[in-house]
DNA sequence: TAGATTGTTAATCGATTAACAATC
DNA sequence: TAGATTGTTAATCGATTAACAATC
């Protein structure tokens, strides 16, 4: 018997995993729907993840959720919430043991899994996201750059090879590549992710102000770098001409 | 009589204006609260903003709801809801003139006002963020950049000077500046917004991992690239590794 | 007029916060 | 033990969606 999962995505703030099987006329089952870790709840215990490993260095051995919850920057009751989808082993009195913790979010976010990359386009963006790659944990590998621009394909940017477009499609079926990057031209977004998608690709993030049309299996997390900057310009207040005579 | 307005910014996601007259002792008295457009409403706006410019550009005159809503991602009761925010002059079945919602929108986020921006860090993350702003809204003016690296100072960037950080203080204070945006190490990032803050910035753009602390009349809107590579990496599913056998 | 859409209020949904028994 | 913290359930809060009278 066969048996498949899958990740699907309800609006942004939502996922679930259905575990499916075939019926004898050929139709899918559902098995198992799990409502699994939202994105926020993803992002918050990548925070965690990093005030733990800085905690660490710092030789702090044990930790309470208050503590913890400062440093990230959330309640102490949002960190109790967010570790029970952890295997947690905290104490009262002791807290949770630094070590082990960390050891937890690692395995439940998946950080042990190498996880190979595709970035697409090479231009001043692109580079800052290779940049930025220093930094990540070494489960993140990027694979290759693609670029149209003949005057970079053939080069490398900070190590990784600039492939030309055409070959995209090739390079991640055969990597199994399952994450994208995009870092082009608004315009060309949607045709990339189509290819993107029919290669196998289950997750992208978005770096254009393009809004992906994807099926529901496939997780798309927009980074609008525009839309971020309108935003705090609308909340910027002269506080010398905050005073205004009556 | 003197009265004194300001943002107030409750979690992420809440604003709030608060208008408030001295009383005889010198206390504070709060005249007005006015609950005004939050992060998310804003970000929609934004994005409404650019489907009716296109829009306009291909020479249509009048939109429903309903395709604002495809065109922009959400739904049509969440344009309608949005639309609340700004003057409507909607008609049943003849919908929205796209000119003049448009307007509408944009004098509702206040694009009409030229607002000036520093950026701190000229490294390949900043160098994006220049390249990004040709793209933007005329409102939006970089004044200058600032640096640590003296290879840099001095030069400029996408014809933006390249300022000593020394110079941040009094470069701020003499433009009157209100907005800033972060691309510098996050070890840096606290003392660089104390810096901002006494120097009269209310709204920064954060694009460092640091978190940052700050008064709650400065709004502060975190971009995390890391984070939101962590969470891509989070949702890859293998599609191939998909089927188990049972 | 009939039908469809707006503007707005009410209902739902989900995420965050509070509360508290269990526990060290 | 007494006091404080965990893990988890209940309550609250806010945002999104649905409903619907008014309207063209």
């Amino acid at each position: 018997m066969t048996l498949k999962f899958q990740w699907l995505f309800l609006g942004s703030e939502q996922a679930v995993i259905l575990i499916t099987q075939p019926t004898q006329n050929g139709a899918m089952m559902v098995l198992i729907s799990n409502n699994l870790i939202n994105p926020r709840t993803v992002g918050r215990l990548s925070i965690y993840r990093r005030v733990l490993i800085q905690l660490a260095n710092e030789g702090i051995m044990r930790v309470f959720s208050r503590d913890l919850a400062k440093m990230a920057g959330v309640s102490p009751s949002q960190v109790r919430q967010d570790l029970m989808k952890v295997s947690t082993n905290g104490t009262p009195q002791n807290g949770y043991s630094v070590a082990e913790l960390t050891q937890a979010v690692i395995t439940c976010l998946g950080t042990t899994k190498i996880t190979p990359v595709v970035l697409l386009g090479a231009g001043p963006l692109g580079q800052a996201i290779l940049d930025c790659f220093k930094a990540t944990q070494p489960n993140l590998v990027m694979s290759a750059v693609f670029e149209v621009n003949p005057n970079m394909v053939g080069k490398h940017l900070y190590d990784i090879p600039v492939l030309d477009f055409s070959m995209l499609a090739n390079h991640v079926q055969a990597g199994r590549i399952q994450t994208a990057i995009l870092a082009l031209p608004a315009e060309e977004a949607q045709q990339a992710v189509d290819i993107l998608i029919a290669s196998g690709v289950s997750s992208i993030l978005n770096f254009t102000t393009a809004r992906l049309q994807v099926p529901s299996r496939v997780f798309v997390e927009n980074n609008d770098i525009l839309l971020s900057l309108e935003r705090v310009a609308f909340y910027a207040t002269d506080t010398a001409e905050e005073k205004v005579r009556a």
